[in-house]
DNA sequence: ACCCTATCGTTGCATTTGCAACGATGTCAA
DNA sequence: TTGACATCGTTGCAAATGCAACGATAGGGT
């Protein structure tokens, strides 16, 4: 009976990884700006594309619609995102970044920058290769493959 | 001012990743089993080494103590795992798995090698490469690291 | 032996989460 | 136009979660 060598299987590594990555991660801006998981995912997809629905975000930051949806009205409460009706089809939600929502990420970004240069430091020369991987198997997913 | 490249900042396509990874992943296993992410954790860590505490799965697993101790309640009531008393130290418990949850183990390891390499597959050549990196990340942990 | 402190696992409780409605809007074909 | 069906975002509600106690046990110093 062929068992688990848990230290090589793929998902369970992942998920350890990831998990322990972003606790550490999220303690950071979670003390800075009472931010949560959710709300600064929200945020960061924010800061690359503006005016974006919340099923864009569902979709890219593989996010329950309900999650998206509370966090962004909690955002909207703090002042960091905006709300907008979408003219071309009113079911959608227009978020965007209001301008103490982009101080909020100019002030982050260096320390985001540092966290992620910390991490990658641990790996050597093979976090550029692991880095491509990553971005490899997520980007993947729009191409429908079995995952 | 520099802002983010979502689409290489390692922390958070990560847990895009592993989300996407783990929830097609626990689709299949809570659809035999009935049984969670959590407590699929767990199990898959008593396959490997039999008699741990709590606390081991804690450390190890990256998961809270009250998930992992209300994990192995439900898995005890289901049968797939006995709790028992350390006798060294008697704060411990002993977790191990019984004959149904090794049975349970069997059956999946099949179906988790099939579903990991269907994942390697789409990074081809690279995944190698990739997993190595992952274990790295993951084990260097124990080390103390800054991540 | 007696404190003082640390660790282990559980539990109470407030918050968060996931899922299934739901209303509102859009699409398309008859 | 109408009707049937799909999609978007929100919300109700039960279940899961995170965190801070807590009791029980261990260890070390005096």
């Amino acid at each position: 009976m062929q068992n688990f060598d848990l230290s090589s299987f793929l998902p369970y590594q992942l998920a350890v990884l990831s998990e322990r990555v972003s606790r550490e991660f999220s303690a950071i801006y979670r003390a800075r700006y009472g931010i949560s998981r959710a709300e600064w995912r929200v945020l960061a997809h924010l800061s690359q594309t503006d005016a974006v629905s919340v099923r864009d975000i569902v979709e890219w930051a593989e996010l329950e619609k309900s999650k998206v949806s509370r966090a962004a009205t909690r955002l909207e409460s703090a002042g960091f995102v905006t709300k907008g009706a979408n003219a071309s089809d009113r079911r959608l939600v227009k978020l965007a970044l209001t301008p103490k929502g982009r101080a909020l990420m100019a002030d982050m970004a260096p320390l985001a920058h540092d966290f992620e240069r910390r991490v990658l430091a641990r790996l050597g020369p093979e976090a550029e290769g692991f880095l491509t991987a990553v971005e490899k198997l997520t980007q993947d997913k729009a191409a429908g493959s079995p995952m």
